[in-house]
DNA sequence: CGTAATTTGAAATTGAGTTTCAGTTTCAAA
DNA sequence: TTTGAAACTGAAACTCAATTTCAAATTACG
């Protein structure tokens, strides 16, 4: 499945990449690309959100309590070796790098024939935030 | 919020707790009552299986493929004091008792200001008939 | 160029989940 | 018992994120 490298892809590459460390849902991509004068048709931005989650570029999350997907940035260095922690509430992502995960990472895989993608593993639980509402 | 004991209440229940090692969609949840001519309205489905969910004895999975919700047993006994590792593909949930885990959960709860509830951690990640796929 | 494959986007469609609301059930207090 | 307020039910209408359709536009490449 060859890839055209369209002005659409490269603006919502460049979106992602220039916000790296917050999640969107693909209505608030969409309009935040609008209001920049660069909009995009709505089956275009999930089209190319699908395409960037497979290419491993961007992560989607679905949060137990929302019903919309978030995406956020998992693609470059900064992204490589660490952990999330992923808040079933509100849907916020923590990095956090930790050899103590890197350690259980390993013991879950050994354990309990859990295989995760070490770079993409992702604990879910409730945040602080959440957990106080 | 007080909570009436209804006929649907019941059948809900009991599908659950007859059926402790699966997961359901709403729709299949639904579907199966109805086979045993225990029909019970869509919107009653949804409104229970959230009580349900609300009271800790059933659990939601937003798999992130899917776009459905699904449904699993985690009340009872044999529930209150292990951990669930979740894949994020199939919603597939795997119970583990585990020391190990128990001291990660402290830590991740101590080093990085992400507080979950001791006996409803869950870990999201891929199992391996997933990751093989 | 030329053209075949791919992508785009407006509009229509889908479908899980929610809301509405009139009628029913529960349960505790009289 | 009886009563009644609060809680619950379910059919139907609705919401809205996400998908599909398809003709027109764009891209890659010989």
């Amino acid at each position: 499945m060859p890839e055209y490298n369209t002005k659409q892809r490269e603006v919502l590459l460049k979106f992602f990449t220039d916000n790296t460390d917050k999640h969107f849902t693909a209505a608030e991509i969409e309009l935040a690309l609008a209001q920049k004068g660069e909009k995009l048709g709505k089956a275009t931005v999930y089209r190319r959100l699908e395409r960037l989650v497979e290419d491993g570029i961007v992560r989607r999350f679905v949060s137990d309590d929302a019903k919309v997907s978030c995406y956020q940035y998992a693609g470059g260095e900064a992204c490589k070796n660490h952990y999330h922690l992923k808040c079933l509430k509100c849907g916020e992502l923590l990095h956090v790098e930790c050899d103590y995960l890197d350690e259980m990472s390993s013991h879950v895989l050994e354990h309990h024939g859990f295989t995760v993608d070490t770079h993409k593993i992702t604990i879910c639980g409730v945040c602080e935030k959440c957990r106080e509402a």
